[in-house]
DNA sequence: GTACTATATGAATATATTATCATATATGTT
DNA sequence: AACATATATGATAATATATTCATATAGTAC
């Protein structure tokens, strides 16, 4: 928990609660809402091991084209998927370690109980 | 990642990805949900260390004495946080290690980046 | 250039979520 | 019993979200 919580005030006993600053909370909350769909948990638990391009998403997971194209910007604007070209095909790979290993943890808690 | 991913085909060289089971899926993706908007993360935050009343936590957060409330409900309808009672009184606290530790995690890397 | 394929995007719709208000319930006190 | 206080609940409205369809864009081959 590092050193969150501090005085803020001068009364020698008493401990103020200190909150998350805004920013802190704005990106936590993304990230985690990244994780609260079934179909992007879906996409980021199929890239766990490999790369995929879009179509192989949509037919591995049965979604269409433009759900998984939609879901995969979601998922490259929070940098959480990064892609390579080759021709027209585009591998989408996930690129946040942290998150995958959340996610991971949380699949086999779920697993596991 | 344990051993989420087998052959359920018979051929003896391809291996068949292996979708989350549908009740794994809901699971992870409702833990996350609790976790994906600010005023319950700011509620889990502040239980982090001890346990508050209702009241209290709506005084603390600028919040509320009804959206607390249903805020926590929907915390303890995931057994995220349980109550004790003293009087008229409820005191909250967490009940989900699990989702603490999770929780935790990403404030610490949020704020170390 | 055209044709083909892969992906992205905009708009619309349906659904889910959140905060708020007003009120109900529950407990304690007199 | 009446009253006060703490919390819960139901209904509503505002907002956000996810999916779909239709179409646009980008790259490749000819």
């Amino acid at each position: 928990m590092d050193d969150e919580k501090l005085n803020d005030d001068n009364s020698p006993g008493e401990k103020k609660y200190e909150e998350l600053d805004e920013e802190t909370l704005f990106v936590v909350t993304q990230s985690f809402k990244a994780l609260s769909d079934p179909t992007r948990i879906r996409i980021l638990h199929l890239l766990f091991f490999k790369e995929y391009s879009v179509n192989e998403i949509a037919e591995v997971l049965h979604l269409k084209q433009s759900t998984v194209s939609h879901q995969l910007r979601f998922l490259k604007n929070l940098r959480l998927v990064k892609f390579r070209r080759e021709g027209t095909t585009l591998y989408y790979s996930h690129d946040d370690k942290h998150v995958m290993d959340i996610l991971n943890q949380t699949i086999n808690h779920a697993l596991h109980s």
